[in-house]
This record gives C-alpha cells, sequence and structure tokens, in this order.
DNA sequence: ATAAATCCTGACCGATCGGTCAGCTTCGTA
DNA sequence: TACGAAGCTGACCGATCGGTCAGGATTTAT
C-alpha cells in the first residue's frame, strides 16, 4: 500500500476525485436527505454501484465532504494578534472569506444546507473548533475596543456579520443574479461587493485607518 | 360555498392551518426533495391521506407555503420616499427584517432552501416583483447619495448586505446557538444584534443621524 | 328524516430509495 | 505468463416515495 504519488493519478484518486466533485454539487443543491446516489452517480458519469464501492454509504461521503469543509474553512485567519492592524485584519477576514465564496460556492450551500437541517451531522464540531475560533478572534477584536483602536461593539456580532454578509454571495447566488440581471457572478461583481463590505463594515465599526487621508 | 367567518373555523380551516405549519418546519428543515408527505402528516398528526386530500400534492403544498412566504416579506418597507430621513428607512428596514428572522424562521429558512436548490418554483417571481422591489429602492438609495445624505455606496450591495445580515439569525440560527452556549435566541439576543447592525450599517454608510450628538 | 356534500382513511400502485452481492474484467507484480 | 488484488457492474433486496381510490363516517341543507 505504498503511496509513490506518481504525477499519474490511481484509478481510486480519480474516481473519487468525480465522485466528490458531482457530490458537493448534488447535496449543497439537495441537502443530505434531498440527495440521491443515483443523481451522483449520474453526474459524475459512473454506474450507482461503482459509486458505493468507492464512497462506502451516502452518509460517509456526505461526513467526509463536510469535514473537507471544515477544513477549508478552519484555516482561514489562523494567525491574528492583538499588535495587529485592526482595519488590515478585517480587510483580510472580509476578503478572504469572499475569495472562498467566489472559489468554492458549492461547498458554502453544503454547509448552509447541513446548518438549515439543524447540524445532525457536525454538532460536535461546532461545539468545539468553531466556538474556539470565533472565541480566539472575538478576544482580539475585544482588545482592540478597549484600546480604542474601533468602537465597543459586540465582537461576536461582529463576526456573524462578515460570515453572513460574504457567504450571501455564495448561498444565495441565485437570488443576487436574478435580481439584478446578470448570467452569473463574475470577478468584478466580487471585487466590488469586496470594496463595499470592506469599506462599509470598517467605517461602521469606528476603526481608524493609517491611510485615512486622502 | 358562502363563508359567513364564523369565529369557529371549519374543518377545512383548521386542518390546513395545521399542515401549513407541519410542512413549513418539515420544508424548511430538508428542502423539497428531502421533505417527504408522511413526515409532515406525522408532524401535523393526521393521516397521509388526509394530507393529500387538503393539499392536493406535494408539489402544490409547496408552491403555497413559498408564496404565502413572499407576499409576507413583499409587504416590507412598501411606503418608502426620497423626502423620508435615511437614516429612519435604514432603521425601519434593518428592524423589520430582524423581526421577521424573529418571528418567522422557518419561513426564511424555506425560502433560503428554495434559493439554494436554483429557485426552480419561484424564478419568474423572483425576477419579477422582487427585482422592482429592489429597484425602487434602490433608486431612493442612490438619490440620497447624490443629496450628500449618505455616501455613494452600491445601493443594490446594501440591500443586500441588510438581506443577509438579517435572514442569518433565522437560517443559521442552529450555528449562533451552537457556538454562543446559548440554549436559543431571545428577545434580549435579537434586540442587541439588531443594534448592532443598525448602528455598524448606518455609520458605514456614513448616513447622517439627526441625533447625532450625544 | 333524508339526500347531498364534505370529511376521512386503509389498502394499494409503480417508481425510486440506499445498499448488497456474485461474478466479471483489468491491473500490478513476480 | 501466471496469479492475487483491485476495479467494476447488473441484478436484486426491503423500505419508502408521491399519489390514487373505493368506500365508510360525519356534517349540512332542505
Amino acid at each position: 500500500m505504498d503511496n509513490h504519488d506518481l504525477p499519474e493519478a490511481t484509478a481510486r484518486e480519480r474516481n473519487e476525485q468525480r465522485i466528490f466533485e458531482a457530490a458537493e454539487s448534488v447535496f449543497a443543491r439537495h441537502g443530505y436527505r434531498g440527495a440521491s446516489i443515483q443523481a451522483i452517480a449520474a453526474a459524475a458519469g459512473i454506474p450507482k454501484s461503482n459509486v458505493l464501492y468507492y464512497v462506502g454509504s451516502k452518509r460517509r461521503l456526505y461526513i467526509t465532504l463536510l469535514e473537507r469543509t471544515m477544513w477549508r474553512w478552519n484555516a482561514m485567519l489562523s494567525d491574528i494578534s492583538v499588535d495587529d492592524d485592526p482595519a488590515e485584519v478585517l480587510e483580510a477576514f472580509i476578503r478572504s472569506k469572499m475569495r472562498l465564496s467566489q472559489t468554492h460556492p458549492r461547498s458554502s450551500r453544503l454547509f448552509a444546507n447541513e446548518i438549515l437541517q439543524g447540524a445532525p451531522f457536525l454538532k460536535e464540531s461546532l461545539f468545539g473548533e468553531m466556538r474556539k475560533w470565533v472565541e480566539v478572534r472575538a478576544e482580539v477584536f475585544r482588545h482592540w475596543a478597549e484600546r480604542g483602536l474601533m468602537d465597543p461593539v459586540d465582537p461576536v456580532w461582529l463576526i456573524f456579520l462578515i460570515w453572513s454578509a460574504t457567504q450571501h454571495y455564495a448561498d444565495f447566488e441565485t437570488q443576487i443574479v436574478g435580481i439584478t440581471h446578470r448570467e452569473a457572478l463574475d470577478e468584478r461583481d466580487f471585487q466590488s461587493a469586496g470594496d463595499f463590505l470592506c469599506q462599509v463594515i470598517i467605517k461602521g465599526c469606528g476603526v481608524r485607518r493609517r491611510d485615512d487621508a486622502i
């Protein structure tokens, strides 16, 4: 079972990737209950039996995708300190979440679907890693407020504001596209929306910017 | 078929209400595909056949609920004029959406689920009523910016910001509750979150408040 | 009292669900 | 070339899906 890491993908690697991509699409669209292995198999261009041969079960496939999403998510804003510049950190936070919405919208929708159904598969993760993630960042925000670097806003509400506003461009893309006559959101849209969010949120929290003067 | 509007509800009215409530819960949690009439019937305490007797079909039941939600939603911020005070209107907008998240969270989640699956049932509504709703409000915001009453922010992005930030407290309630050690969101939580959003968004858009002075 | 309308439900339908399995083909290695 | 491992799949399983229907129970109107 030695892994040579050869450039040519093995049959397992190749098929698992196709299955994961197809499954992410279907789960993101229809949720856990609403997704069918048959639909995933069709999207991947693989017989249903072969899908189950690789992933074992629907439950295991779903959990694998959820964990992959959580891992990607927790890697964000990994190094943050009270000595950093508030405006820079908040901007980096908003920009990186915005980039996640742009590059991995189906991951975001998969996660949203899991939350909507009551988070039955990642309750422990939520109450574990994510809670810690929020506490650490919130503590830094609190320090900044105490030092007068920003208004004394509730740091947890601030994190939720940034999450919701950025995820919206992935989760509700259909609505945005439909309302604004677009065919899809492109690079310029994410850029201008990101600019808007950085401007409003940073100013709204009373953060002092170094380059305040024009 | 005369309707006397008697205080005593007819069998049809009574059962339809129980079915609608149960269906809203199940659809909001599991989406259209993932919801089953059996589960709805069980939640309503009514035999499956009886559910279908009243609502006709799963599709019709779902569409009825969606329309009810859209109707409730479009009633918001119905009278808005360029002569109104920007801060007051924005605050009223945020507060009323926040109240919807508090009083009708399952409606919000039902709608979110419909968007996540690509809005197959209300594409026309989206491109019709909602688009108009946004255009009218956006035009007012634009006028305010031209008059210098607020910063020249993109009014459509502003509307999406308010939507996302407020709906978050309904759609992602599970996540918020899990992360913040709460058992559920209560009146005080919605109040403080609403205060936070009003403060940050109004200040972030550079809106002049009459009561600026402390 | 009685006929009509409405309410209600168990039994049933074909389709699809997640999952199993026997048995085939293909691949890697000695 | 031979052989075990891995890849692959059609057929099949019991359960559940949305929906139909015959027919009994109950309510309403005359």
